[in-house]
DNA sequence: AAAAATGTGGACATACAGGTCCATAAAGGC
DNA sequence: GCCTTTATGGACCTGTATGTCCACATTTTT
């Protein structure tokens, strides 16, 4: 399907929790707020340590945080950290489909899309993604309020 | 990677292929011509077939040929022929990151964006690729005459 | 120094896409 | 009717994404 890989989904969204503390939180911690197995998380840490996205400390008061601040920190950085250089693909259909690349009756319309979603990718930071959900929260709570619930 | 599924590569490849000739062609020609694997493009036959796009006979004088005329199969046809319906996913960070489809940043984008993919892909017939190949393949060759190749 | 807490790295498990192989069914030629 | 040809369906293999587990290293607390 047409879409970032799953992992690079969990890797946002653990990221989005990360950033809106100012201390290491617990891989288990961001493993329940963010809805991603712990095990797999813990591996997703690892490569975002590496990408140098996050700081982790081990022991005891150790955890996990911002090795950045967060709107430095793009979508596209993130989907590169998990899938490496080519998260929008060269061609719509498909490397194997057209090794020469303007051989493709796609090219033009490609070339310009994908440019256009690595850019929205490139222009999407951590902070946005944390404002997003911070004003959606409150909206959903407006709603909620409105239809006389708690 | 953003791109459509190798296998869709590979059923794109080999219907524009199977298109060019108007009698049945037998699965190791068009696998030779196409470069897909000969037992996987069988696998692939199967799935073109169970979508009405191809038809299939057995035996000797047997072979795979077109259903239904070129210009009326879309890439899109074929893509969701072999990927299922939702070959452009509904969110460019994956179902696993908006379960609510309009609680994503990139909703706005997206809704736009993946609906011109798929416009896209459903503008392109077969036709459309094989008028692209034979005309790429003639530009090929004038290129290759003023380079005094053959 | 010992104990507790917590990420690390690697081995292993599972699921699915990609790919191979083979016995069989169907179709044509004799 | 029999042989050859060719797609068919299913079993199986391989590789990669996803996911789990555990012994170990590191850090803090006592």
């Amino acid at each position: 399907m047409l879409s970032v890989s799953q992992t690079t989904g969990y890797a946002i969204k653990a990221l989005a929790c990360i950033a809106t503390q100012d201390k290491p939180l617990l891989i288990r911690d961001i493993s329940s707020a963010a809805g991603v197995p712990a095990p797999y998380l813990a591996k997703i840490v690892r490569r975002l340590r590496a990408a140098g996205i996050v700081s982790a400390k081990r022991g005891h008061k150790g955890g996990v945080q911002m090795a950045r601040p967060p709107a430095s920190i793009s979508l596209l950085t993130i989907g590169e950290a998990i899938e490496g250089e080519e998260l929008v693909g060269n061609c719509l259909l498909g490397k194997v489909f057209c090794e020469d690349l303007t051989a493709c009756p796609t090219y033009t319309f490609w070339k310009k899309t994908g440019e256009s979603i690595r850019s929205e990718l490139d222009r999407l930071s951590l902070a946005d993604i944390i404002a997003f959900n911070r004003n959606h929260a409150r909206k959903a709570g407006r709603a909620q309020k409105k239809r006389g619930i708690k």
